[in-house]
DNA sequence: GTCTATAGCGTGATAGAC
DNA sequence: GTCTATCACGCTATAGAC
């Protein structure tokens, strides 16, 4: 990298950000093994070897990506259990905020929960990812034994739970959805209703769930976001692509 | 990562058989994409090459693999919109039949449903899984329309309930379970439980959805009624798919 | 920062002996 | 039916001009 440069040229991060954008698209539609770095520098628009400018590797690209994937809900999760509040409604919580961040997101991440990514060459980005399944299931477990949760085996509720996550991904698409927090809601509220012992107690977890979401929110810093994170205010323009 | 060893307990069957076997486990654990002939190779006990004496390419071997996956289900829910039942009865039994036929499969099915197989060069069995995903999400619609559901995104509703036939072949993979019916039952009233208007109704439904189940068991197996052949639900056995 | 040209390697698949 | 030997191809990544 030009160490001397005193200002990292806007184009620059555009590119950067293009290929990040491009390649997330391409890794949810083939799987990060079948997308080739020619594809990801066609649809940027620009020859194979640039690439290797802004990245070190094909490898280095789909880091970038987990990064963004992974990283923010494990913290969040890690704040969780930290709070007060039932399991149920601190497991409704994690399921809120892990929704209303892929519904924020500029990249599609479906293509960074397939396996062949997270079974991969990935073990830093697999163990934090087992790390917040094994959250999920300890709340799992916890909501069951307070009798808050129907008996339910907790790793058949954690997947259920994570592959609600990913339906979410799935219907998001990397388009901006209108209002995401109201989008998160109701898939938290469904997911959280499966399993709940008693429905009609659906509005009150939420509730509880919200306190805690503003909770987070309020001991959260402001800039969470290292070099990778694009910005909350975003330029994104409409890709125009040379297919 | 590391070269499986010959699995000897498997050396009895054909080869083709264990082929298909082994193939599935690793598509599952690395991804079609990623995985190599090679290492299937490796992993059945035979030299690369001995395997195109039985499959004409790789893609075949995982054609074979995707007719297990999708054929049936496909089938059956087919089966299925004939039959009388609500919509929510109707979708339960679905649930519980591909639940059943996962649990009842000698291969682990889970790599057949990453994107990088049904969006590659796959457009039959795409189209094949496109109709599946339709169907359901026709029945959740009529569910909610009847009032039998909550309101729900019927795409969001699909995603969830494939997501959740996901989350039985995580916990099955592959390996035999004790009970197979009792399982599937177990799934497919979580996830019915999940957009239950009233979800006090789930027995009512689950007693329609059996009734169904019979009456699609009835009409498979029409001709074939030998004084040997039983009727009891645990001596289903599924047959291997040997093309 | 992007380009052209190409190195180096692993892949799926084939040929032919046994 | 399985083996050894090998091909042809496409992939990631590098070198160096501009």
């Amino acid at each position: 990298m030009a160490a001397r440069e005193p200002n990292r040229s806007a184009e620059q991060l555009e590119t950067r950000h293009r290929i990040l954008r491009e390649a997330a698209t391409l890794f949810a539609d083939k799987g990060y093994a079948a997308t080739t770095t020619r594809e990801i520098a066609a649809a940027v628009g620009v020859q194979q070897p640039s690439l290797f400018h802004h990245f070190g590797s094909k490898q280095e690209i789909l880091d970038s990506l987990l990064r963004v994937s992974i990283e923010v809900p494990a913290a969040t999760l890690k704040a969780l259990v930290r709070q007060e509040g039932s399991p149920a409604e601190r497991l409704m919580a994690h399921l809120f905020l892990d929704a209303r961040h892929i519904l924020s997101c500029p990249y599609n991440l479906l293509g960074l929960h397939a396996d062949d990514v997270l079974l991969g060459d990935f073990g830093r980005w697999r163990a934090k990812l087992d790390e917040l399944h094994r959250g999920i299931r300890r709340l799992v477990r916890s909501a069951v034994q307070e009798g808050e949760f129907v008996a339910v085996e907790p790793e058949f509720a954690q997947w259920t739970l994570t592959g609600g996550t990913l339906a979410v991904i799935r219907i998001h698409g990397g388009a901006p959805r209108p209002r995401p927090d109201r989008t998160a809601w109701q898939a938290s509220r469904l997911l959280t209703r499966m399993y709940l012992a008693r429905p009609e107690t659906l509005d009150a977890c939420q509730r509880g769930a919200s306190e805690i979401v503003d909770r987070i929110r309020a001991e959260a810093t402001p800039e969470d976001s290292p070099a990778d994170k694009p910005k909350a205010k975003e330029k994104v323009k409409e890709k125009e692509v040379a297919p």
